[in-house]
DNA sequence: TCTGGGGTCCTAGGACCC
DNA sequence: TCTGGGGTCCTAGGACCC
């Protein structure tokens, strides 16, 4: 372990919320959830407005909703939170080549590899202030001399601040925490230590590797006991290899006829390799994933012989996989993934296409045309809470909500003073959905 | 009105090979 | 025809993270 805090870990503050708030002045000091919002929805991030309530992360839709009804409640925007997150890793990369990030809005950035002379504190006092000014969003950092410290460093930070371990600070830090602080310590590891006697970090390092090896298993109970002795030399890893793309959907209403298990498979099948090709690779294993009624969840995965990226093959792989699983009693959860990434290669691509030719006289009629893509079903236009809209005279806005044929929109942008709400009829040909506006211009 | 979606890593057993 | 030992691949499940 390194002995100057030079790991710095950033974490935007209720990423998700705060986005939503910065691009909808009425939000901003009120209390907001953004998550799923069908009746099996759960909630991705709550502004702090909405957690003083009780609502945080993982919970179900409707128990937010009981907490805190007066929240304003959003479907997530993925495509405008990867832009404002691209900003913020720009940012990350001003510092050092080393940026790991974690998700859309955490990161881990090695400073020693950047060179960078001044002390680390202020440049992440700089780091927020540049953040701030190209996005307008808050975020905390942690820096320390490891990865662990620095995270748990900027968790203390939270919100809008800078906590930096001192060295020689650290185990004063670390021994009164409780375990779950830990990487890797859930809810079965916490209770199987707990039912040992074992409820803080200091316990863990005291308990000693082989006790804890033999509680947790090898690698789990090796790797805790090295943390919570404060040994921890991860690297910061930038470009971290994809290993599998997955796709998967939860219904509103548990699948119980078998044909429409089965059309839901081609089109998950569908949307997987879609991914998988935007990514410019293949992979060798499919996957399908069944959770039933019951929330049982099983898996049943199939290696070919040659990577592929070929939708009929994955479609014909996942239906094979789906017809050996019984689903009678309803299935909730559908998804299909591939796994066992590979470049294409040119080997690659001779093997595959020999693979397809037998695979294609197996199961297609000689003569027969390969099966089109699964159309998506036509949706009704629909207009969904949070989402950018324009209208011809009122300009931009966005959804407030929708129902009985009417849609609710509030007029009102980034910069502007909260705007003023109006209401239309779901069909008004003035209003069409709109992309987002940048958070600062 | 319980429990999303996208990932990673580890374990364990059986097949298969030398 | 008393039974070994190790390595690798595949499959399934589970814990965990954001």
């Amino acid at each position: 372990m390194r002995s100057t805090p030079t790991i710095l870990h950033l974490d935007m503050d209720a990423f998700f919320a705060a986005v939503e708030q910065a691009s909808k002045p009425s939000l901003r000091g009120k209390p907001v959830v953004v998550g799923g919002l069908g009746p099996r929805g759960v909630v991705a991030t709550a502004s702090y407005e909405a957690r003083v309530h009780g609502v945080h992360s993982a919970m179900a839709m409707a128990h937010a909703r009981r907490l805190c009804p007066n929240a304003a409640y959003l479907v997530p925007r993925f495509g405008l939170y990867r832009k404002v997150s691209d900003t913020v890793m720009g940012l990350l990369g001003e510092l050092s080549p080393l940026v790991e990030p974690l998700s859309l809005d955490e990161a881990f950035v090695d400073l020693d590899a950047g060179g960078v002379e001044e002390p680390p504190l202020l440049v992440a006092q700089r780091l927020r202030a540049d953040i701030k000014a190209a996005t307008g969003l808050t975020a905390s950092v942690g820096l320390a001399a490891s990865k662990l410290l620095a995270k748990i460093a900027s968790e203390r930070a939270k919100p809008d601040g800078v906590v930096l371990v001192e060295p020689g600070t650290e185990r004063a830090l670390l021994d009164p925490l409780p375990v779950r602080t830990l990487w890797g310590v859930g809810p079965a590891t916490a209770e199987h230590l707990r039912r040992a006697g074992i409820t803080t970090v200091a316990e863990v390092a005291h308990a000693g590797e082989s006790e804890l090896v033999r509680l947790l298993g090898k690698a789990h109970g090796a790797s805790l006991y090295a943390m919570a002795a404060g040994l921890d030399d991860r690297p910061v890893v930038a470009d971290r290899e994809m290993k599998s793309v997955s796709v998967e959907d939860t219904f509103d209403v548990d699948l119980t006829d078998r044909a429409r298990v089965r059309t839901e498979v081609a089109r998950l099948a569908d949307r997987c390799v879609q991914r998988l090709r935007g990514a410019g690779r293949s992979g060798r294993t499919v996957v399908i994933k069944v959770r039933r009624y019951d929330f049982s969840t099983l898996t049943r995965s199939e290696t070919l012989r040659a990577p592929t990226d070929d939708p009929a093959v994955v479609r014909e792989t996942a239906a094979r996989l789906i017809e050996a699983v019984d689903t009678t009693g309803g299935v909730r959860l559908l998804g299909v993934g591939v796994a066992g990434l590979a470049d294409f290669t040119q080997e690659d691509l001779f093997a595959q296409t020999a693979q397809e030719a037998e695979k294609a006289e197996q199961l297609l009629p000689a003569g027969e045309a390969a099966p089109e893509p699964v159309p998506e079903p036509v949706v009704a236009r629909r207009w969904t809470p949070g989402q950018d809209v324009r209208h011809s005279e009122f300009g931009a806005g966005w959804v407030q909500g929708s129902g009985v044929g009417r849609v609710t929109v509030r007029f009102e942008e980034p910069g502007s003073v909260p705007g003023r709400v109006r209401t239309f009829a779901v069909e008004d040909p003035e209003l069409s959905p709109a992309e987002p506006l940048p958070l600062v211009s």
